[in-house]
DNA sequence: GCCTTATGTTCAC
DNA sequence: TGAACCTAAGGCT
């Protein structure tokens, strides 16, 4: 489930259960072998997300630098690791837990300067509170694009995926086609607060909960989101059915009659 | 079992 | 714009 608030929940666990050390870091899988022998008997300085990256501080200019992508997906346990099954690509162990890695996009070792390149691509994280907000207004404000893309580039925030990026342009009644420039500061600010909120939800729970009380953030059955994978399917709002369309390579849903301009 | 889909990114054309 | 990457889950048969 990665969007930004895994990583951030991912780091925190890592921070926890790994800080310290000595690691064992293995690849049962042997796709990470050669960045895994580089690292192996490493002590965690510091694990930390930005965006949609999980960075950890292994010391002597080592970055390990993971990315889950769409299919990504990481088990964290008690000691003994049980024997890896499938394709673990990565596995860090301690005396006391384990960490397993299968299916990320990106799984490597980066110098600092390296890490530091990175780090510039990015947009700032609502999750960060070193985070600039105007730094994607500046980007926003400039743009012919449609906000629904803007909301996705991870160079403008970063952070933001597919169900956020539905949802909050929901909660916020926006068209998604509306170009950047046409939003007001006004409006970006509230949406920057809103996925700070959220996002921040999220890291607690482990989930993305869109909900306001009023439509059923509490409820244990019916629908989850307000437009998120519910096309065809009633507005929780307006009752209208729910509009799905492909931007970018990717599925937009939104609420035709609610997000008009 | 098989098929579809998925909260993502990069690269080739 | 589309394919490739790569794994798991859910719906279907």
């Amino acid at each position: 489930m990665p969007e930004g608030h895994t990583l951030h929940r991912l780091a925190r666990a890592v921070q926890r259960r790994f800080r310290g050390g000595p690691l064992r870091i293995t690849s049962p899988q042997g796709r990470f072998a050669a960045g895994a022998e580089l690292v192996d008997g490493a002590t965690l300085r510091r694990a930390e997300a930005n965006g949609k990256h999980l960075l950890l501080d292994l010391g002597e200019d080592r970055h390990l630098h993971l990315h889950l992508g769409l299919f990504g997906r990481t088990t964290i346990g008690e000691a003994p690791a049980p024997q890896p099954v499938g394709a673990v690509r990565m596995r860090i162990e301690t005396d006391t837990a384990y960490f397993d890695l299968r299916g990320a996009t990106v799984c490597e070792v980066l110098t600092g300067t390296v890490r530091a390149r990175l780090l510039s691509r990015l947009g700032p994280d609502p999750l960060r509170s070193d985070a600039d907000p105007d730094r994607a207004w500046v980007r926003l404000s400039r743009s012919t694009r449609p906000v629904a893309a803007l909301l996705m580039d991870q160079s403008v925030v970063s952070g933001v995926g597919n169900a956020f990026r539905a949802e909050v342009l929901f909660r916020h009644g926006l068209d998604p086609a509306q170009p950047g420039r046409d939003l007001t500061k006004v409006t970006w600010d509230a949406l920057w607060a809103d996925l700070s909120l959220l996002l921040a939800d999220g890291v607690r729970t482990g989930r993305i909960r869109t909900l306001r009380p009023e439509h059923g953030r509490n409820r244990r059955t019916g629908p989850r989101h307000y437009v998120y994978r519910r096309a065809g399917e009633r507005c929780l709002v307006c009752a209208q059915p729910v509009s799905v369309a492909e931007l970018a390579g990717r599925r937009l849903y939104w609420c035709d009659s609610c997000q008009a301009r």
